[in-house]
DNA sequence: CCGACCTGTCACATGGTTGTAACATTGCGT
DNA sequence: ACGCAATGTTACAACCATGTGACAGGTCGG
């Protein structure tokens, strides 16, 4: 995070794809880590904590599509944006890998043009904020470091949606979102849910807040919810 | 729930598809237009100016491909969204599609479902949202952005309509409007509702700003409503 | 394989909003 | 002052948006 220059952790268990691949994304300014295996990449993982995983759909041992889930389940790297590579032919795989938390999918060959514009897409998409501050309004305090939630120092266990959503709401406070944009902003863009289901996580949110915080996030009738720290 | 009344254009050599894609749309509350070549949509784009564009990878004469380039370069088009339809199997193309200027991208066959929900999104991202400044007048403050009202720092409780009746009244002051076209504005076009509704609007609006501001929407017998600072 | 959890969706309950009508009041011309 | 028309005011039933609880499928860990 120090300098400009993201950081991508590459795992191909083929050393000379690894290589194109370094090559090609350093030329656009990128670092790159290298990594053969699941075991290796989630060591690179935790020593040097990437922005992005580009991450081969066959390996040996733990799969890439195993591989994925497993980071995504763990809170700390549940955010890293990962895209899955996959030889051709294997295109009927590209739901299951989306599915398991990827956030875009390649086919082999490609160039390296593609590449870097699919990855500045998904780095874009998912680096809306880097908000390493923990975030405080009344007694509630939500620390993206430990990726935890308190209401007066007792901690509030909520699922990740509403995890994402309090998040989104504390760092975009005041102002009004209709259901659609939640969803958008939220769920990621490409989901099709049904927009009822925002009143529903809204509902598990303001109940896990308890009633000390139930006002902070107000219904705004025939728009959406606001979260605001004034009365309504 | 949504009204958008946004206009798409849909540019595809195949009728079918075009209708399929139009009913789809229609259905969602959009309105649509039609083309089979790049010279009929650029007619149309001149004419309606839709607020979208679904085209078609292949047709006849100039590319789509082209085409966008073509309405990118121009200013008066350059924010036209576009959203690039292709045939399975033609997905090496992607990254030239969106270099082209392309929104979003999406391969056929797709659901009506997909399509909706990935051009609401394109239509979200693409819309100057947040310029919207709040009004002020007195101690009333109308603000669109966090979709509030206050008087004197007190919030005001008012209903969607009233939200909306304010709203305009705010951005068409002293003014006087007959009932027919404050339905026009604020209710839209092509209701019918009594005429004398818009009194009993206007009235639940003076009750909700309270006394302070009874006097900015003023009655102009035989004719309707006027919003001014001024006294009468 | 089971059980705990999370998620998305539904059906139903609830309460706010809306349009309309009926009645009260005001304004204006005579 | 009177009468008429326009507007103010209130009440209300239908409607609609949201709240709420339950459920099925899926995932993950044991």
């Amino acid at each position: 995070m120090s300098k400009s220059g993201k950081t991508v952790l590459i795992v191909d268990d083929e050393a000379p794809i690894r290589e194109m691949i370094a090559v090609a994304l350093e030329m656009a300014g990128y670092e790159c880590l290298e990594a053969a295996n699941a075991q290796d990449a989630h060591s690179h993982v935790v020593d040097h904590k990437p922005d992005m995983i580009l991450l081969d759909w066959m390996l040996p041992g733990t799969s890439g599509v195993e591989f994925a889930r497993r980071l995504k389940r763990e809170e700390l790297t549940a955010e890293l944006p990962i895209i899955m590579l996959t030889a051709k032919g294997e295109e009927d795989n590209k739901v299951q890998g989306l599915e398991a938390g990827a956030d875009d999918y390649i086919t082999k060959p490609f160039s390296p043009r593609e590449l870097v514009a699919r990855l500045k897409a998904v780095l874009r998409r998912t680096t809306p904020q880097g908000i390493e501050e923990p975030i405080e309004v009344g007694g509630l305090v939500l620390d993206p470091v430990c990726h935890r939630v308190t209401s007066f120092d007792v901690p509030v266990d909520i699922g990740p949606t509403e995890y994402r959503l309090l998040q989104f709401f504390m760092t975009h406070q005041e102002r009004a979102y209709s259901r659609a944009q939640l969803l958008d902003q939220v769920w990621g863009g490409n989901v099709y849910v049904e927009e009822r289901t925002v009143d529903v996580h809204i509902r598990r949110l303001r109940k896990a807040l308890g009633q000390a915080h139930e006002h902070l996030i107000q219904t705004v009738r025939g728009t959406g919810y606001r979260f605001s720290t004034k009365a309504s």
